[in-house]
DNA sequence: AAATAACCTAGTAATATACTAGGCTATCAA
DNA sequence: TTGATAGCCTAGTATATTACTAGGTTATTT
């Protein structure tokens, strides 16, 4: 279980798709605009998404992305393993006597905590936050139109904190 | 809040202090040979830990270091953020018109998440590790010289598994 | 006095992250 | 049928992070 800004943008591409999951597909170009970061690196991070079965991909003008499960069927930590290969979590993988024939307490320990943040991430899906009250007043204010736009809203004091 | 094998570096050194809290000092060198990392390394992760008023350096012979706090007082997430300093979680920070005068929802859908997930990992301190039903088997077995080597014990099957 | 181990800095190798640039293919609309 | 769109793919590269090496100083114990 790795966590990295990597993840990060995965998980909030996700969150796009999921918010406009009924309204047809959302364009990678879309979503870098709106994340800010590179619509290639976006490309090679949906390529990941799409071999996961998380995101179908959807060809030609008017096509995208659009969610490959239904939103409760995808957890957070499935998002976040497709794209952020896991990280060798004993550092003496293979070789059973990483010190003098014996093995650390402490590995053991972090595999127990590892598999607690797992289920953690796992239990949240992509539905929990579609449910979003926040995300009601958006969708309920720009309906017709929500399809391109309703990626952004306007600024309230709420959002400025980090 | 990232996580990274930084943060697991960190996590799993406490988790040894943890264990040896009321035995002594823990030496990094120690520490080192078990995690199969540099000690150089370790000094500069823990000198990032002791800054953050987690651990107590000992000087001299015998010395090394223990716990800042009691173990209950400290949370995975202290020992993470403490390392692994946070990410820039919108990547528009600063400017808050990331996108036409308006900012992206998802960046707000990933600070609640983000909350969460700090909110989880505080909620787990080091206390929790020291009652492990596996520490207290070897803690018996070995009291007496249990601080020089107790962070090490012989493999099991159930530790094989990653 | 000698050994230990924390504590500190600068430089560097290795890796992961993020991007650039190019191209190809399927699909829709004019 | 043609052009625009947008997915899909690869190779190469800039940047940042991770992890280490190699020196050193200082406090404490034996």
């Amino acid at each position: 279980m790795k966590l990295s800004t990597k993840g990060r943008y995965a998980v909030t591409a996700m969150m796009d798709l999921a918010i406009h999951d009924n309204e047809g597909p959302v364009t990678l170009s879309d979503i870098s605009s709106c994340q800010g970061i590179s619509l290639s690196y976006l490309e090679q991070l949906f390529s990941m998404l799409r071999k996961a079965g998380l995101v179908q991909g959807v060809r030609g003008p008017g096509g995208g992305y659009r969610l490959g499960k239904t939103p409760n069927q995808i957890s957070v930590a499935d998002i976040i393993t497709a794209v952020d290969e896991s990280i060798d979590s004993t550092n003496c993988k293979g070789q059973l006597d990483c010190n003098k024939g014996e093995r650390c307490l402490t590995h053991h320990l972090w595999n127990e905590l590892s598999e607690q943040l797992l289920a953690f991430l796992s239990s949240i899906t992509l539905a929990e936050f579609i449910k979003d009250p926040e995300i009601k007043k958006i969708s309920v204010r720009l309906d017709g139109t929500a399809h391109r736009i309703s990626t952004m809203f306007p600024v309230t004091s709420k959002m400025i904190m980090a």
